[in-house]
DNA sequence: TTGTCATATTCGGTGGGGCTAATGTAGCTT
DNA sequence: AAGCTACATTAGCCCCACCGAATATGACAA
Protein backbone atom coordinates (compact mmCIF):
# COMPACT_ATOMS: atom_id res chain seq x y z
CA UNK A 1 0.00 0.00 0.00
CA UNK A 2 1.83 3.15 -1.50
CA UNK A 3 1.84 6.01 1.16
CA UNK A 4 -0.73 8.51 1.77
CA UNK A 5 -3.25 5.61 0.35
CA UNK A 6 -6.06 3.97 2.32
CA UNK A 7 -7.11 0.18 2.01
CA UNK A 8 -8.14 0.96 -1.64
CA UNK A 9 -4.82 1.72 -2.78
CA UNK A 10 -6.58 5.61 -3.54
CA UNK A 11 -6.14 8.38 -1.95
CA UNK A 12 -9.15 9.87 0.20
CA UNK A 13 -9.70 12.62 -2.28
CA UNK A 14 -9.92 9.89 -4.67
CA UNK A 15 -12.52 7.93 -2.89
CA UNK A 16 -14.33 11.54 -2.37
CA UNK A 17 -14.45 12.23 -5.94
CA UNK A 18 -15.73 8.82 -6.66
CA UNK A 19 -18.28 9.17 -4.37
CA UNK A 20 -19.72 12.39 -5.34
CA UNK A 21 -19.57 11.49 -9.72
CA UNK A 22 -21.96 8.51 -8.05
CA UNK A 23 -24.32 10.88 -6.41
CA UNK A 24 -24.19 13.11 -8.91
CA UNK A 25 -25.10 10.41 -11.81
CA UNK A 26 -28.04 8.74 -11.13
CA UNK A 27 -29.29 7.88 -14.09
CA UNK A 28 -26.66 7.06 -15.86
CA UNK A 29 -25.75 10.82 -17.12
CA UNK A 30 -22.90 13.04 -17.24
CA UNK A 31 -21.73 14.27 -13.63
CA UNK A 32 -20.46 18.28 -14.29
CA UNK A 33 -17.56 19.66 -13.53
CA UNK A 34 -19.20 22.86 -11.75
CA UNK A 35 -21.63 20.02 -9.72
CA UNK A 36 -18.51 18.18 -8.59
CA UNK A 37 -17.00 21.00 -7.44
CA UNK A 38 -20.35 22.35 -5.77
CA UNK A 39 -20.38 18.93 -3.65
CA UNK A 40 -17.39 18.65 -2.44
CA UNK A 41 -16.72 22.55 -2.11
CA UNK A 42 -13.83 22.73 -4.61
CA UNK A 43 -12.77 25.21 -7.38
CA UNK A 44 -13.33 23.98 -10.33
CA UNK A 45 -10.07 23.71 -12.23
CA UNK A 46 -9.34 21.19 -9.04
CA UNK A 47 -12.02 19.06 -10.02
CA UNK A 48 -10.58 19.47 -13.69
CA UNK A 49 -7.16 17.77 -12.73
CA UNK A 50 -8.51 15.22 -10.77
CA UNK A 51 -10.53 14.19 -13.91
CA UNK A 52 -7.59 13.98 -15.85
CA UNK A 53 -5.80 12.05 -13.07
CA UNK A 54 -9.09 9.65 -12.22
CA UNK A 55 -9.40 9.34 -16.15
CA UNK A 56 -6.01 8.23 -16.95
CA UNK A 57 -6.52 5.34 -13.63
CA UNK A 58 -9.44 4.15 -15.70
CA UNK A 59 -12.18 5.41 -13.15
CA UNK A 60 -14.16 7.41 -15.15
CA UNK A 61 -14.87 8.38 -18.52
CA UNK A 62 -14.11 12.05 -19.43
CA UNK A 63 -15.87 13.45 -22.40
CA UNK A 64 -14.58 17.01 -22.06
CA UNK A 65 -16.77 20.24 -21.74
CA UNK A 66 -19.69 17.45 -21.15
CA UNK A 67 -18.82 15.75 -18.10
CA UNK A 68 -18.15 12.74 -16.76
CA UNK A 69 -18.96 8.71 -15.82
CA UNK A 70 -17.78 6.19 -13.70
CA UNK A 71 -16.19 3.05 -15.62
CA UNK A 72 -17.18 -0.16 -13.94
CA UNK A 73 -13.96 -0.21 -12.15
CA UNK A 74 -14.72 3.49 -10.47
CA UNK A 75 -18.70 2.25 -9.81
CA UNK A 76 -17.36 -0.63 -7.80
CA UNK A 77 -14.78 1.88 -5.79
CA UNK A 78 -17.72 4.51 -5.11
CA UNK A 79 -20.33 2.20 -3.65
CA UNK A 80 -17.45 0.36 -1.41
CA UNK A 81 -17.21 3.60 -0.10
CA UNK A 82 -20.82 4.13 -0.33
CA UNK A 83 -21.61 1.14 1.76
CA UNK A 84 -18.68 2.39 4.35
CA UNK A 85 -20.47 5.37 4.64
CA UNK A 86 -23.90 3.49 5.86
CA UNK A 87 -22.66 0.72 7.71
CA UNK A 88 -20.49 3.30 9.47
CA UNK A 89 -23.77 5.45 9.92
CA UNK A 90 -25.96 2.36 10.98
CA UNK A 91 -23.29 1.21 13.73
CA UNK A 92 -22.81 4.88 15.24
CA UNK A 93 -26.13 5.05 15.46
CA UNK A 94 -27.30 1.94 16.82
CA UNK A 95 -24.36 1.46 19.12
CA UNK A 96 -22.87 4.59 20.15
CA UNK A 97 -25.78 7.00 20.55
CA UNK A 98 -25.13 8.91 17.69
CA UNK A 99 -28.48 10.08 15.77
CA UNK A 100 -29.58 10.22 12.17
CA UNK A 101 -29.15 14.24 12.37
CA UNK A 102 -25.16 13.83 13.53
CA UNK A 103 -23.91 10.71 12.24
CA UNK A 104 -23.35 11.73 8.87
CA UNK A 105 -19.53 14.18 9.25
CA UNK A 106 -18.43 11.41 11.77
CA UNK A 107 -19.29 8.32 9.13
CA UNK A 108 -17.82 11.01 6.40
CA UNK A 109 -14.19 10.90 8.42
CA UNK A 110 -14.33 7.50 9.17
CA UNK A 111 -15.13 5.82 5.61
CA UNK A 112 -11.65 6.62 4.63
CA UNK A 113 -9.86 5.12 8.29
CA UNK A 114 -11.59 1.81 8.79
CA UNK A 115 -10.48 -1.57 7.13
CA UNK A 116 -12.98 -3.39 4.84
CA UNK A 117 -12.30 -6.15 7.84
CA UNK A 118 -13.56 -3.75 10.49
CA UNK A 119 -16.38 -2.61 8.13
CA UNK A 120 -17.52 -6.42 8.03
CA UNK A 121 -17.35 -6.86 11.44
CA UNK A 122 -19.71 -4.21 12.56
CA UNK A 123 -22.10 -5.08 9.34
CA UNK A 124 -22.01 -8.21 10.99
CA UNK A 125 -22.76 -7.04 14.76
CA UNK A 126 -25.62 -4.95 12.96
CA UNK A 127 -27.22 -8.51 11.05
CA UNK A 128 -25.76 -7.41 7.76
CA UNK A 129 -28.51 -4.37 7.27
CA UNK A 130 -29.61 -3.32 4.27
CA UNK A 131 -30.64 0.29 5.05
CA UNK A 132 -28.87 2.84 6.49
CA UNK A 133 -30.74 5.22 9.12
CA UNK A 134 -32.03 7.62 6.69
CA UNK A 135 -33.23 4.32 4.52
CA UNK A 136 -30.71 4.37 1.98
CA UNK A 137 -30.05 1.13 0.72
CA UNK A 138 -26.22 -0.40 1.66
CA UNK A 139 -24.50 -1.69 -1.40
CA UNK A 140 -23.71 -5.33 -0.13
CA UNK A 141 -19.70 -6.20 -0.25
CA UNK A 142 -20.07 -7.46 -3.52
CA UNK A 143 -21.20 -4.11 -4.81
CA UNK A 144 -24.34 -4.88 -5.77
CA UNK A 145 -26.96 -2.31 -4.64
CA UNK A 146 -30.63 -2.02 -4.54
CA UNK A 147 -32.24 0.22 -6.49
CA UNK A 148 -36.17 0.80 -6.23
CA UNK A 149 -38.50 2.96 -7.87
CA UNK A 150 -39.43 5.72 -5.46
CA UNK A 151 -41.48 8.86 -5.94
CA UNK A 152 -41.17 12.28 -4.07
CA UNK A 153 -43.72 13.47 -1.61
CA UNK A 154 -44.00 16.72 -3.84
CA UNK A 155 -44.48 14.87 -6.96
CA UNK A 156 -46.82 12.02 -5.30
CA UNK A 157 -50.26 11.65 -7.09
CA UNK A 158 -52.94 12.34 -4.25
CA UNK A 159 -54.90 9.53 -2.77
CA UNK A 160 -52.06 7.20 -2.68
CA UNK A 161 -50.79 5.86 0.22
CA UNK A 162 -47.25 5.64 0.47
CA UNK A 163 -44.51 4.18 2.53
CA UNK A 164 -41.83 6.84 3.58
CA UNK A 165 -38.78 5.04 2.72
CA UNK A 166 -35.59 7.43 2.50
CA UNK A 167 -35.05 11.06 3.67
CA UNK A 168 -32.55 12.77 1.29
CA UNK A 169 -30.63 14.68 2.98
CA UNK A 170 -28.02 14.86 5.64
CA UNK A 171 -28.91 18.34 6.83
CA UNK A 172 -29.06 18.12 11.10
CA UNK A 173 -31.95 20.53 10.85
CA UNK A 174 -34.12 19.34 7.92
CA UNK A 175 -33.66 15.53 9.84
CA UNK A 176 -34.41 16.82 13.29
CA UNK A 177 -37.26 18.62 12.03
CA UNK A 178 -38.57 15.71 9.97
CA UNK A 179 -38.04 13.25 13.45
CA UNK A 180 -40.25 15.77 14.90
CA UNK A 181 -42.76 15.49 12.68
CA UNK A 182 -42.51 11.46 12.48
CA UNK A 183 -41.34 11.64 9.14
CA UNK A 184 -38.94 9.19 9.24
CA UNK A 185 -38.29 5.83 6.84
CA UNK A 186 -41.17 3.12 7.40
CA UNK A 187 -43.90 5.50 8.30
CA UNK A 188 -46.81 4.88 6.12
CA UNK A 189 -48.92 8.27 5.03
CA UNK A 190 -51.16 9.41 2.63
CA UNK A 191 -51.24 12.08 0.19
CA UNK A 192 -54.50 13.99 1.03
CA UNK A 193 -53.95 17.27 -0.85
CA UNK A 194 -51.31 19.77 -2.49
CA UNK A 195 -51.63 23.43 -3.22
CA UNK A 196 -51.16 24.11 -6.90
CA UNK A 197 -47.97 26.14 -8.18
CA UNK A 198 -45.74 24.57 -6.17
CA UNK A 199 -47.68 24.97 -3.25
CA UNK A 200 -47.51 22.62 0.09
CA UNK A 201 -48.60 19.00 -0.10
CA UNK A 202 -50.61 17.67 3.07
CA UNK A 203 -50.06 14.11 4.16
CA UNK A 204 -51.73 11.54 6.64
CA UNK A 205 -49.94 9.59 8.56
CA UNK A 206 -51.31 6.19 9.23
CA UNK A 207 -49.77 5.09 12.46
CA UNK A 208 -50.44 8.35 14.50
CA UNK A 209 -53.78 9.55 12.28
CA UNK A 210 -52.49 12.60 12.18
CA UNK A 211 -52.11 15.63 9.47
CA UNK A 212 -48.61 17.01 8.13
CA UNK A 213 -48.06 19.72 5.56
CA UNK A 214 -44.87 19.80 4.03
CA UNK A 215 -43.69 22.72 1.74
CA UNK A 216 -42.05 21.52 -1.98
CA UNK A 217 -38.70 22.06 -1.08
CA UNK A 218 -38.84 19.49 2.44
CA UNK A 219 -40.82 17.14 0.34
CA UNK A 220 -38.50 16.73 -2.50
CA UNK A 221 -36.52 15.17 0.21
CA UNK A 222 -39.06 12.48 1.41
CA UNK A 223 -38.79 9.02 -0.99
CA UNK A 224 -41.77 6.77 -1.24
CA UNK A 225 -42.70 3.84 -2.15
CA UNK A 226 -46.66 3.72 -3.90
CA UNK A 227 -49.01 1.12 -1.76
CA UNK A 228 -51.79 1.62 -3.47
CA UNK A 229 -54.83 4.14 -4.09
CA UNK A 230 -56.90 4.50 -1.17
CA UNK A 231 -59.11 7.38 -1.34
CA UNK A 232 -60.76 7.98 -5.01
CA UNK A 233 -59.76 10.81 -7.41
CA UNK B 1 -9.94 23.31 10.11
CA UNK B 2 -7.71 23.81 7.23
CA UNK B 3 -8.12 21.32 4.98
CA UNK B 4 -5.81 18.43 5.11
CA UNK B 5 -6.28 18.30 9.05
CA UNK B 6 -7.60 16.36 11.52
CA UNK B 7 -9.79 17.98 14.57
CA UNK B 8 -6.62 18.61 16.30
CA UNK B 9 -5.72 21.18 13.24
CA UNK B 10 -2.82 18.98 12.55
CA UNK B 11 -1.88 16.58 9.80
CA UNK B 12 -1.51 12.95 10.22
CA UNK B 13 2.17 13.24 9.77
CA UNK B 14 2.21 15.79 12.31
CA UNK B 15 0.14 13.60 15.02
CA UNK B 16 2.29 10.05 13.78
CA UNK B 17 5.51 12.36 14.85
CA UNK B 18 4.44 13.86 18.18
CA UNK B 19 3.25 10.25 19.10
CA UNK B 20 6.66 9.15 18.11
CA UNK B 21 8.78 11.20 19.73
CA UNK B 22 6.55 11.23 23.25
CA UNK B 23 7.27 7.02 22.87
CA UNK B 24 11.10 8.15 22.46
CA UNK B 25 11.41 9.95 24.93
CA UNK B 26 10.56 8.07 28.44
CA UNK B 27 12.66 9.79 30.81
CA UNK B 28 12.64 13.50 29.70
CA UNK B 29 15.48 12.85 27.16
CA UNK B 30 15.73 13.36 23.40
CA UNK B 31 14.65 11.54 20.83
CA UNK B 32 17.15 11.18 17.97
CA UNK B 33 16.05 12.07 14.49
CA UNK B 34 17.42 8.72 13.36
CA UNK B 35 15.28 6.85 15.88
CA UNK B 36 12.56 9.03 15.11
CA UNK B 37 12.77 7.95 11.29
CA UNK B 38 13.23 4.16 12.32
CA UNK B 39 9.73 4.27 14.62
CA UNK B 40 7.76 5.94 11.76
CA UNK B 41 10.21 4.35 8.39
CA UNK B 42 11.08 7.24 7.22
CA UNK B 43 14.35 8.62 5.79
CA UNK B 44 16.81 10.77 8.06
CA UNK B 45 15.93 13.96 5.83
CA UNK B 46 12.18 13.39 5.79
CA UNK B 47 12.63 13.93 9.85
CA UNK B 48 14.80 17.04 9.42
CA UNK B 49 12.28 18.32 7.54
CA UNK B 50 9.51 17.95 10.02
CA UNK B 51 11.17 18.81 12.49
CA UNK B 52 11.93 22.05 11.62
CA UNK B 53 7.88 22.51 11.36
CA UNK B 54 7.24 21.04 14.29
CA UNK B 55 9.78 23.36 16.39
CA UNK B 56 8.26 26.51 14.23
CA UNK B 57 4.92 25.21 15.28
CA UNK B 58 6.00 25.04 18.97
CA UNK B 59 5.10 21.54 19.30
CA UNK B 60 9.06 20.67 19.96
CA UNK B 61 11.95 22.12 20.99
CA UNK B 62 15.30 20.94 18.85
CA UNK B 63 18.63 21.13 19.61
CA UNK B 64 20.51 20.42 16.26
CA UNK B 65 22.81 17.36 16.34
CA UNK B 66 21.34 16.18 19.65
CA UNK B 67 17.34 15.30 19.52
CA UNK B 68 14.33 16.76 20.25
CA UNK B 69 11.95 17.01 22.84
CA UNK B 70 8.05 17.95 23.43
CA UNK B 71 6.85 21.00 24.27
CA UNK B 72 3.66 20.92 26.65
CA UNK B 73 1.82 21.60 23.52
CA UNK B 74 3.53 18.81 21.88
CA UNK B 75 3.34 16.63 24.86
CA UNK B 76 -0.52 17.27 25.19
CA UNK B 77 -1.09 16.74 21.53
CA UNK B 78 0.98 13.32 21.67
CA UNK B 79 -0.63 12.06 25.22
CA UNK B 80 -4.22 12.84 23.13
CA UNK B 81 -2.97 11.01 20.04
CA UNK B 82 -3.05 7.60 22.68
CA UNK B 83 -5.71 8.30 24.09
CA UNK B 84 -7.16 7.80 21.15
CA UNK B 85 -5.32 4.82 19.96
CA UNK B 86 -5.69 2.53 23.55
CA UNK B 87 -9.23 3.77 24.00
CA UNK B 88 -9.98 2.47 20.47
CA UNK B 89 -8.18 -0.52 20.98
CA UNK B 90 -9.82 -1.61 23.78
CA UNK B 91 -12.98 -0.73 22.17
CA UNK B 92 -12.44 -2.92 18.76
CA UNK B 93 -11.65 -5.76 21.40
CA UNK B 94 -14.23 -5.31 24.05
CA UNK B 95 -17.40 -4.99 21.21
CA UNK B 96 -15.88 -5.77 17.83
CA UNK B 97 -13.96 -9.09 17.92
CA UNK B 98 -10.29 -8.02 18.17
CA UNK B 99 -7.74 -9.77 19.56
CA UNK B 100 -5.08 -7.86 21.51
CA UNK B 101 -2.44 -9.14 18.55
CA UNK B 102 -4.44 -7.49 15.54
CA UNK B 103 -6.01 -4.67 16.95
CA UNK B 104 -3.06 -2.05 16.87
CA UNK B 105 -2.91 -1.54 13.16
CA UNK B 106 -6.83 -0.89 12.60
CA UNK B 107 -6.56 1.85 15.95
CA UNK B 108 -3.22 2.99 14.13
CA UNK B 109 -5.55 4.30 11.31
CA UNK B 110 -9.35 5.32 13.05
CA UNK B 111 -7.15 7.68 15.82
CA UNK B 112 -6.32 10.09 13.10
CA UNK B 113 -10.19 9.89 11.97
CA UNK B 114 -12.13 9.76 14.99
CA UNK B 115 -13.76 12.77 16.56
CA UNK B 116 -13.10 13.64 20.27
CA UNK B 117 -16.76 13.15 20.74
CA UNK B 118 -16.44 9.63 19.25
CA UNK B 119 -13.93 8.72 21.30
CA UNK B 120 -15.37 10.18 24.48
CA UNK B 121 -18.69 8.11 23.63
CA UNK B 122 -16.25 4.21 23.33
CA UNK B 123 -14.74 5.35 26.84
CA UNK B 124 -18.09 5.85 28.24
CA UNK B 125 -19.21 2.83 26.59
CA UNK B 126 -15.97 1.20 27.89
CA UNK B 127 -16.79 2.32 31.48
CA UNK B 128 -13.98 5.37 31.07
CA UNK B 129 -11.23 2.77 31.08
CA UNK B 130 -7.52 3.06 32.60
CA UNK B 131 -5.52 0.29 30.85
CA UNK B 132 -5.19 -0.87 27.21
CA UNK B 133 -5.77 -4.23 26.22
CA UNK B 134 -1.79 -4.59 26.34
CA UNK B 135 -1.70 -3.09 30.05
CA UNK B 136 -0.89 0.11 28.79
CA UNK B 137 -2.44 3.09 30.94
CA UNK B 138 -4.97 5.00 28.70
CA UNK B 139 -4.14 8.96 29.58
CA UNK B 140 -7.41 10.99 30.30
CA UNK B 141 -9.20 13.24 27.99
CA UNK B 142 -7.56 16.26 30.18
CA UNK B 143 -4.07 14.48 29.34
CA UNK B 144 -3.34 12.74 32.84
CA UNK B 145 -1.31 10.00 32.06
CA UNK B 146 -0.59 7.13 35.27
CA UNK B 147 2.57 6.71 35.58
CA UNK B 148 4.30 3.61 37.52
CA UNK B 149 7.27 2.77 38.17
CA UNK B 150 7.74 -1.06 36.73
CA UNK B 151 10.42 -3.37 36.53
CA UNK B 152 10.95 -6.01 33.22
CA UNK B 153 10.92 -9.80 33.92
CA UNK B 154 14.35 -9.79 32.60
CA UNK B 155 15.41 -7.62 35.19
CA UNK B 156 13.46 -8.79 38.70
CA UNK B 157 15.05 -9.82 41.26
CA UNK B 158 14.90 -13.49 42.14
CA UNK B 159 12.00 -14.56 44.53
CA UNK B 160 10.17 -11.24 43.52
CA UNK B 161 5.99 -11.69 43.10
CA UNK B 162 5.20 -9.63 40.50
CA UNK B 163 2.24 -8.64 38.48
CA UNK B 164 2.16 -8.71 35.28
CA UNK B 165 0.83 -5.08 34.03
CA UNK B 166 2.24 -4.27 30.58
CA UNK B 167 3.10 -6.11 27.34
CA UNK B 168 5.24 -3.87 25.53
CA UNK B 169 5.01 -5.12 21.98
CA UNK B 170 2.30 -4.69 19.28
CA UNK B 171 4.05 -7.70 17.29
CA UNK B 172 0.95 -10.05 16.64
CA UNK B 173 3.37 -13.39 16.92
CA UNK B 174 4.85 -12.25 20.06
CA UNK B 175 1.61 -11.24 21.69
CA UNK B 176 0.09 -14.49 20.40
CA UNK B 177 2.68 -16.65 22.01
CA UNK B 178 2.55 -14.50 24.91
CA UNK B 179 -1.33 -14.83 25.40
CA UNK B 180 -0.90 -18.90 24.51
CA UNK B 181 1.34 -18.89 27.52
CA UNK B 182 -0.91 -16.99 29.95
CA UNK B 183 1.49 -14.23 29.66
CA UNK B 184 -1.16 -11.21 29.99
CA UNK B 185 -1.31 -8.06 32.17
CA UNK B 186 -3.20 -9.18 35.66
CA UNK B 187 -1.70 -12.44 35.88
CA UNK B 188 0.52 -12.73 39.33
CA UNK B 189 4.32 -14.36 39.06
CA UNK B 190 7.10 -15.14 40.94
CA UNK B 191 10.50 -14.73 39.58
CA UNK B 192 12.38 -18.03 40.46
CA UNK B 193 15.48 -18.26 38.60
CA UNK B 194 17.29 -16.57 36.40
CA UNK B 195 20.30 -17.79 34.11
CA UNK B 196 23.57 -15.57 33.58
CA UNK B 197 24.82 -13.98 31.18
CA UNK B 198 21.73 -12.68 30.00
CA UNK B 199 19.96 -16.50 30.00
CA UNK B 200 16.56 -16.84 30.17
CA UNK B 201 14.45 -16.26 33.53
CA UNK B 202 12.10 -18.67 34.78
CA UNK B 203 8.69 -17.80 36.49
CA UNK B 204 6.31 -19.32 38.57
CA UNK B 205 2.61 -18.19 37.83
CA UNK B 206 0.37 -17.95 41.22
CA UNK B 207 -2.84 -18.65 39.74
CA UNK B 208 -2.30 -22.22 37.34
CA UNK B 209 0.77 -23.00 39.15
CA UNK B 210 3.00 -23.46 36.41
CA UNK B 211 6.53 -22.49 35.43
CA UNK B 212 7.15 -20.70 32.30
CA UNK B 213 10.60 -19.93 31.03
CA UNK B 214 11.30 -16.67 29.14
CA UNK B 215 14.44 -15.57 27.15
CA UNK B 216 15.94 -12.01 27.47
CA UNK B 217 14.65 -10.70 24.62
CA UNK B 218 11.03 -11.70 25.69
CA UNK B 219 11.37 -10.78 29.42
CA UNK B 220 12.19 -6.94 28.59
CA UNK B 221 8.71 -6.84 26.72
CA UNK B 222 6.83 -7.82 30.35
CA UNK B 223 6.55 -4.93 32.65
CA UNK B 224 5.36 -5.73 36.49
CA UNK B 225 4.68 -4.57 39.04
CA UNK B 226 6.47 -5.93 42.15
CA UNK B 227 4.17 -7.64 45.02
CA UNK B 228 6.35 -8.14 48.13
CA UNK B 229 9.09 -10.62 48.57
CA UNK B 230 7.94 -14.44 48.72
CA UNK B 231 10.92 -16.78 48.67
CA UNK B 232 14.59 -15.80 50.56
CA UNK B 233 17.29 -14.74 48.56
C1' DT C 1 45.83 17.17 16.52
C1' DT C 2 43.84 14.85 13.00
C1' DG C 3 41.08 11.15 11.06
C1' DT C 4 37.16 8.51 10.73
C1' DC C 5 32.50 7.31 11.23
C1' DA C 6 27.94 7.71 12.51
C1' DT C 7 24.49 10.80 12.45
C1' DA C 8 22.18 15.29 11.08
C1' DT C 9 21.21 18.64 7.95
C1' DT C 10 20.84 21.06 3.53
C1' DC C 11 19.83 20.91 -1.30
C1' DG C 12 17.15 19.83 -5.07
C1' DG C 13 13.46 17.07 -6.82
C1' DT C 14 8.81 14.36 -6.89
C1' DG C 15 3.82 13.77 -6.59
C1' DG C 16 -0.66 14.77 -4.66
C1' DG C 17 -3.97 18.11 -4.39
C1' DG C 18 -5.43 22.48 -3.81
C1' DC C 19 -5.89 27.81 -5.59
C1' DT C 20 -6.44 32.23 -8.77
C1' DA C 21 -6.20 34.31 -13.12
C1' DA C 22 -6.37 33.74 -17.85
C1' DT C 23 -8.11 31.43 -21.79
C1' DG C 24 -11.11 28.31 -24.46
C1' DT C 25 -15.71 26.32 -25.88
C1' DA C 26 -20.68 25.33 -26.38
C1' DG C 27 -24.93 26.95 -26.79
C1' DC C 28 -27.84 30.22 -27.03
C1' DT C 29 -29.58 35.10 -28.60
C1' DT C 30 -29.91 38.65 -31.31
C1' DA D 1 -22.92 35.55 -38.29
C1' DA D 2 -21.63 37.68 -34.18
C1' DG D 3 -21.74 38.15 -29.51
C1' DC D 4 -22.80 36.96 -24.85
C1' DT D 5 -22.74 33.97 -20.98
C1' DA D 6 -21.94 30.01 -18.44
C1' DC D 7 -18.98 26.68 -17.85
C1' DA D 8 -14.46 24.03 -18.54
C1' DT D 9 -9.85 23.97 -19.09
C1' DT D 10 -5.03 25.51 -19.03
C1' DA D 11 -1.26 28.00 -16.93
C1' DG D 12 1.24 29.07 -13.19
C1' DC D 13 1.62 28.90 -8.36
C1' DC D 14 1.53 27.04 -3.33
C1' DC D 15 1.90 23.74 0.53
C1' DC D 16 2.65 19.14 2.49
C1' DA D 17 5.50 15.42 2.96
C1' DC D 18 8.33 12.39 1.10
C1' DC D 19 13.02 10.93 -1.30
C1' DG D 20 18.40 10.51 -2.62
C1' DA D 21 22.74 12.81 -2.87
C1' DA D 22 25.77 15.87 -0.99
C1' DT D 23 27.54 18.21 2.93
C1' DA D 24 28.26 19.32 7.83
C1' DT D 25 28.95 18.12 12.63
C1' DG D 26 30.28 15.74 16.94
C1' DA D 27 32.59 12.17 19.30
C1' DC D 28 35.91 9.29 19.78
C1' DA D 29 40.38 6.95 18.36
C1' DA D 30 44.92 7.08 16.94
Amino acid sequence: MPAGTTDSGLTRSVEDYLKAIFQLSHQGGFAATRDIAGLLDLAAPSVSGMVKRLSEMGLIEHVPYRGVQLTSQGRRAALRMIRRHRVLELYLTRYLGYDWDNVHGEAERLEHAVSDDLIERMAGALGDPRYDPHGDPIPTAEGEIEETELVSVAEAELGTELELRQVGTQDPARLRYFAEQGLVPGVRVTVTDRQPFNGPTTLFLTSTATARIVGRELGQLLWCAPLGVVGGG
